[in-house]
DNA sequence: ACCTGAACACCGTTCAAGT
DNA sequence: ACCTGAACACCGTTCAAGT
């Protein structure tokens, strides 16, 4: 009658691991094996009967943070705007866990659906006319850019922690930044507009 | 006359070790205190009495990896050219030890170096013309494309490793790619002249 | 000042044992 | 099938002891 070996519905499953995983990462910016089992009142070794270990927790995280992507599904007519939607959804997935992404950076993607914004994007360009290694380099370009900026957001004192040695062209450039959030928003926002205005250049040459 | 406590000379240095756990970064993709005194021909705590700690062993390898970045003296009088060479330098740091990038992207930047980047560009963008907020925006969607893009050729298989699931567009795009690092430089090269056109766009605005 | 070796608290993973 | 607890090999860090 009380916490024994098995109880007759399973405490675990891997999405509610991955699920307290992106709650510790979230908080804490890394999480250990026992410091999950505990949040999910378990044993360390409770968790291999779900997942093969850490690794595969961390791709699992992958596919919890990027499930809320919205691909278009039709053809908008304008592969700009359809572009610019997938890469902000894309952003907007990884900003939304900023302290995941250094996890991510080490690993191998197999997560389906990031694989599918990869062909959304790959779908798009082909529509909008770009023969295919225009089409690669300009999927690793967002790719690249995406990824970037989110852990540009991610870890922020990177850049800002400016010190007395800097010039003051830096310093200046800093006083004028906006809050956190809204300035890695707005400076993604600003930086894809550059790259579609350059896609198209490019198309259209 | 055998090897003892303390030899007459030091047989370490945060150079030297800097230098060994680079190379075992280059390597082996991590490292390890252990690994790294053996390396050295010296125990796990011998590396205390040069270093803090692991930490700062990442980060004596960040300014490592960064004291080969050429940065202009003078005003060249084409600031494009100028940014161009800035972000192609940093780019190629980054690029030599790829499987580094990860380490460094959940540590804060203090290296000097990497800060003279930031401190390079602010003044070469300021001598254009561009008010403060605008070059924070520069500055931070040039480093965002750099990082992202020194990370896109650090673990390739992140994105060519498409399934069968995937569609044909992006299967097409993957077969027109080139080799490996050529591809990574060239895709690098393409983005880096899409916001240098997209900046100067801007800036005649 | 600088290296060694033992020690500590911790980690990821395995596995027999329980139900 | 699924959880526990003990065990293993490993890690980063500290510290007394040696020279």
């Amino acid at each position: 009658m009380d916490a024994m070996a098995r109880p007759s519905k399973p405490k675990l499953s891997p999405d509610a691991i991955a699920a307290a995983a992106l709650k510790l990462i979230d908080k804490h910016g890394e999480f250990t094996l026992p410091q999950l089992a505990k949040a999910l009142s378990v044993t360390a070794s409770s968790l291999y009967n779900h997942v093969a270990g850490k690794d595969e927790i961390i791709e699992l995280m992958r596919g919890r943070a990027m499930s809320a992507i919205s691909l278009p599904d039709g053809d908008s007519g304008d592969w700009q705007e359809t572009v610019r939607q997938i890469a902000t959804s894309y952003w907007e997935s990884y900003s939304k866990h900023p302290r995941l992404i250094p996890l991510l950076t080490s690993h191998t993607v197999r997560d389906r659906t990031t694989l599918r914004v990869y062909d959304a994007l790959a779908q798009t360009l082909a529509q909008a006319g770009f023969p295919p290694a225009d089409r690669l380099h300009a999927i690793t370009i967002i790719d690249s850019f995406v990824l970037g900026s989110a852990l540009d957001a991610a870890a922020p004192e990177i850049v800002w922690e400016a010190n007395d040695s800097s010039g003051h062209e830096f310093k200046e450039a800093l006083d004028a930044g906006l809050q956190l959030e809204q300035r890695a928003r707005l400076t993604f926002h600003k930086g894809l507009e550059l790259i579609l205005l350059g896609l198209g250049n490019i198309r259209s040459s």
